[in-house]
DNA sequence: CTGAAAGCGCTTACAG
DNA sequence: CTGAAAGCGCTTACAG
């Protein structure tokens, strides 16, 4: 079968005896076309199963009606992360909503985000951009206010002063709540394990962390920090170097309940306790969280909010020219038997 | 801050000196560019910080170096799954060597896949299509083989003898065997949950569960087959239904981990023991999978594979026509303690 | 090896 | 309310 050539404005235009202009003004719902002329060019866009071309829409009126997600390029670990499928899953409800289309970013190698990037925007492939995360001095960030892109951000900046439009949880408070809620069942000596520490949610948790702590009076430790990437290895690794301080931490935090099972697993192959000998609470409190033979303590950052606020935000970006508005969305933090007291 | 001047080949020519059309040409790296007129436009692109428009482009080409991602309207379900995230990710890593862009359908409501495939094809968005999963009479399908456009599928289809580029696991054998591992352990009474009926996925596996059942003597039982949606209540619902059959079938093969996890839950709240009343197998594999207080056998289908596989199926059939190649990935059956003889 | 010109399929200011 | 024409930023057959 050949492939069909593709009909075009013309095409319709010669149908309905009328102008492509016209065509063009009935395609953008211009208002200034009569009634009677709209349906018959309607009715032939119809009949010719009519599509307007979109490159060619876009390269006249510059907007192409699709905004980039920038994944970044640790997305190994992160697309495994339930926190990812989340926020894209909101994403994708509010893009629908809105009727943007989403392009993907197809980095796999480090920095690579910023090469990228500029591939979609100066090669006008998109009206706005998502950032999935936000390192600390983070070179897309400094692209995008540099060119005054639309964009929103999944994350915090850490100078709140600035054009970015950004969608995030309090990290700092949750990992405040958590560390207290911990000392509370009567911990002393809290280890914590964190992501990467350019990122800049670990920097925030490690603040609330810190802050709990020296209001109870616990000297903070930087030998019981630990920071690495979000999966089950690392807790694992992490555990067990922690099994060897001496005296045992009695409470552990980590940034994802992967790294979590990781841990468990390796303090049940030493046999030390949970929570009995340690504590354990996490972030993002996956299907996992609830299921595993030790029910954990889990913060749900209610991600699929996150991802359609941040895209609900964009749209304003884009649309209205919203700049420096923050979104805080609540977190909640479930309680199970990982910190019982 | 005003938003740049987009810069275009003109620039760059006035720049370099020379015509518009041998900047297109270096861009396209047509090789009757003499190397010195090469290096100079090369050098202004840079020092400009040139990149041609992609619509512009598209338009002129009749390609856009980008290929659409078709997520069933199931997506609820289907999200959360991690089989679909690791396809994605096989798609990315693909799509990241082969230099292809992403677009991600944005499609929520049932049966709306169509509309979005339509607007991607006919407003020129895309070079080609991966479908995520495959119902029977697939309307997209029907639509991508009634005008050839390049298209590959993650799953089977049911009439073998047509032009589509598919990828997928042998999942009437994968079935098979599962169900022939169930009996060894000396289960008689079988159940099963598939998948929504209208999935190929389920027909197949069915399939290989009455073959594995014929095989050994074992009447099939239509009151033991069920169908419903890849989430937790689904397995959870079923399973309080087959707890109430006399005499309770002693095995229980499931579409997805999720489903087991419900339908554990179920049979642990009745006081029902796996596996010594009943054993449960499922397939994905996920990190649950192991995880769970009940470790459960599962399938694992190789789900980044099935991605990596299909977009590279798509590629050559973009590129160099390929129609009709069918590419099967292996399983791997892992056993755990949920089907312990 | 390089340039002038036509064309890809739309939109929109201008004129009527 | 509608049409003719110029323009969006590229590519490519044609001529040299």
């Amino acid at each position: 079968m050949k492939k069909a050539k593709q009909i075009t404005a013309n095409d319709v235009a010669r149908l309905a005896g009328v102008s492509i202009s016209t065509v063009s003004r009935v395609i953008s719902n211009n208002p200034k076309i009569s009634k009677s002329t709209r349906m018959k060019v309607l009715k032939c866009m119809e009949e010719l199963g009519y599509y307007p071309n979109a490159n060619a829409r876009s390269l006249a009126i510059k907007k192409t009606g699709t905004v980039g997600i920038i994944i970044p390029a640790t997305s190994e670990d992160y697309f495994s992360n339930p926190f990812f499928t989340e926020s894209i899953r909101g994403i994708i409800k509010s893009a629908s909503n809105s009727d943007y289309d989403l392009l993907l970013s197809t980095n796999t190698e480090k920095g690579e985000e910023l090469k990228i990037l500029q591939k979609f925007i100066k090669g006008s492939k998109v009206d706005g951009v998502i950032l999935m995360t936000s390192k600390i001095e983070d070179e897309c960030i400094q692209y995008l206010l540099s060119v005054d892109f639309p964009f929103s951000l999944i994350g915090s900046t850490q100078d709140e002063n600035q054009k970015i439009n950004q969608v995030d949880n309090d990290n700092c408070l949750a990992a405040y709540e958590l560390t207290k809620h911990i000392i509370r069942i009567g911990r002393k000596r809290i280890a914590m394990i964190v992501g990467d520490f350019n990122l800049v949610v670990s920097k925030k948790r490690m603040e609330g962390y810190k802050k709990a702590l020296s209001e109870s009076d616990i000297y903070f430790d930087k030998n019981l920090l630990f920071s690495g990437s979000f999966d089950e290895k690392t807790g694992y690794k992490y555990a067990k170097q922690i099994s060897n301080i001496k005296p045992l931490p009695d409470g552990l935090i980590v940034a994802d309940d992967l790294v979590a099972f990781g841990a468990v697993k390796a303090f049940q192959d030493l046999g030390i306790n949970i929570p009995e000998d340690i504590a354990i609470a996490s972030f993002n409190n996956s299907i996992l969280a609830k299921h595993v033979d030790v029910p954990l303590t889990s913060v749900d950052i209610n991600a699929m909010e996150l991802g359609r606020e941040a895209m609900n935000l964009l749209v304003d970006a884009i649309e209205n020219k919203v700049r420096g508005r923050k979104i805080v969305i609540p977190y909640s933090i479930y309680k199970r038997e990982s910190t019982q007291g």
